[in-house]
DNA sequence: GGACCTTATTTAATATATTAACGACAATTA
DNA sequence: TAATTGTCGTTAATATATTAAATAAGGTCC
């Protein structure tokens, strides 16, 4: 019988916790929630979004997607249009705001995440990377 | 300047997903959650443990296993006593119909994360534990 | 043009995550 | 032994996760 401890599931929830844990004191200072700063990072690389890539994107489901995109619209970091083709579509940008408090955030995290992948060393990085795309495409 | 997708914290959460996909679906039968799952899985192993070794193990806050704590208890799956030594601790332990149900359902999930492991391969199954456990290491 | 089917987003209901703070008890110290 | 300090579990408040169902717009078939 397989233990406890031997679940990749597992596993990669612990991990991901302990990657978090370097950058979660950061943005406690904003503050901004992890989600929350995964959707402004998304839609600063991306320009405008709608809800679905976004939401596929962050790997957000939809409905906790609405509440974040509605919280974040209140505090004033993105605005939403809809399609003028599609009228179900919402397209989704960052405000002249949130465009300046992530240049001056992202320094921050950027520095956090190098601390974490030097302490996990190069060639481990890549090889996770690696491993985690491939386990991505895998399919029940 | 790091693309969006090459995040390892986000990386880790999308790998999770797709594992916990061939998971969800026998759960759901039963039905309990991925983390009352999770909580039984460890007391079938540990058979009584503090509700903190149990936070601990399942990586689940303790605000969190409160009340997943007491749904279970609602459900007839597990059971809860005051330790003699110390009045604080609470100690958990799983009920007959819990360990009924847990021999009747585990086949069918260890069935599935074997169509996982196999698909993913044996090999690349190694590595990934190996570097999962390595990372869970670092300190930030 | 209307019945039908599909898709995008939201709402609703319940469960869990996260942080702060509280109460009870235990160990330590003054 | 009274005060202090620390730990465990819980409560409170807010945010997010999950599933099902509702809404609304677009596309198809006839």
């Amino acid at each position: 019988m397989r233990k406890f401890d031997d679940s990749i599931p597992l596993k990669l929830l612990k991990a991901r916790e302990v990657t978090m844990s370097f950058f979660r004191p950061t943005l406690q200072e904003i503050p901004l929630t992890e989600q929350q700063w995964r959707v402004i990072r998304a839609l600063n690389e991306y320009k405008e979004l709608e809800s679905k890539q976004l939401a596929d994107l962050c790997c957000i489901l939809s409905p906790s997607l609405t509440g974040i995109i509605s919280r974040l619209e209140q505090q004033g970091y993105i605005q939403r249009r809809k399609s003028t083709e599609d009228q179900r579509r919402v397209l989704i940008s960052l405000t002249d705001q949130a465009k300046d408090m992530f240049e001056r955030v992202s320094p921050t995290l950027e520095a956090r995440y190098k601390a974490m992948a030097e302490q996990f060393s190069e060639e481990n990085m890549e090889q996770l990377h690696d491993l985690l795309s491939k386990l991505c495409k895998i399919k029940p």
